[in-house]
DNA sequence: GTCTATAGTGTGATAGAC
DNA sequence: GTCTATCACACTATAGAC
């Protein structure tokens, strides 16, 4: 039977990504605490102790379900810090949901709060990096602050002021506070 | 009785404030979710049951925890922007516990959430009309969510860039964003 | 391999002893 | 009035039937 179009472990592994996919959609909208095995496994179509069978734990499937490839490092020149920032995270627009999961997580959950604290004190080293003066540090970890405060408050919080406002006009209004900062 | 020094309601005012000192701790470092009424009352020194008898459920302790005077609107003239930046929360320094138990809880707990969008919309208005032109209230939007995103990474997230710096220099350091975001 | 049934734990809330 | 004892519930996780 292993010639069948849909093989058993071809089954499986399109289970385990439904399971995943559902996962991450729940963990970023209610956070670790609030998301039930039971409600993913329902948003997945599968049996709650299925889930348990795959992933062993809760908070296995939450490691598995907001593992996203990180950033590659920089290698050899520095690039200049406008494109630094747009690879960083400046699209402001709609970030991947197993990122999303993780910020909603990172206030109340020590494992997501370490996550979020780890990678972002990389992309501060950076973007400090790339600065290069006096003070860099501090300026880019403001900097990546402000990109932080602005995707909580316009993809996490929802304030009335950005909801309407396009990605590419956040982007471009911010500019000038981030060169602010980087110009020092 | 009544004429001893501490009355019975005079003790019970005390044994109330001492279990809301113990909440906000606990509701600030832990979340909502996280937080238990037996841990409250342990803090409190207080029976479990007794925190139930008090504020009769976990959300009303909730309620009356980060319960605080809100900043008075602007009355009359309108202040320069840096000001009511100052006024809005710009000291940087230590927060107040009920505000950090709030910040806290706001991406995992509705009701949260929707206490804190509102009060940062407020701000967005208030900010909007000291700034005054054309794109003012996305502006003023930016500004509020740089400030949120600062005091999240100092204050909640702890980068380690920002961990060492005092809120003099921090604020020192981002005036120049935020008056260019006000600006334009 | 998948699911039903349940064990084990921790929670908010309540009733009644003192 | 305060607290001990307990309830009812929801959850994760496990064990065993199918």
């Amino acid at each position: 039977m292993e010639g069948t179009p849909t093989s058993r472990a071809e089954r499986r592994r399109r289970t385990e990504e439904r399971i995943l996919s559902a996962a991450r959609a729940i963990f970023a909208e209610r956070g670790f605490q609030r998301t039930t095995i039971r409600a993913v496994a329902a948003a997945a179509e599968v049996d709650p102790a299925l889930v348990m069978q795959y992933f062993g734990s809760k908070q296995e499937l939450f490691e598995q379900a907001v593992r996203i490839p990180s950033i590659p490092p920089l290698d050899g020149e520095l690039e200049p810090v406008e494109e630094l920032l747009g690879r960083i995270g400046m699209k402001m627009g709609p970030l991947p949901q197993a990122t999303l999961a993780m910020m909603r997580s990172m206030l109340t959950h020590p494992d997501a709060a370490e996550e979020v604290r780890g990678k972002l004190d990389g992309q501060v080293a950076q973007l400090a990096d790339a600065i290069g003066s006096g003070d860099a540090e501090l300026r880019a970890a403001l900097m990546v602050s402000t990109m932080l405060g602005v995707t909580i408050a316009h993809q996490l919080l929802g304030l009335t002021a950005l909801r309407g406002a396009s990605p590419e006009r956040i982007a471009e209004t911010l500019r000038p506070s981030l060169r602010a900062l980087a110009d020092g």
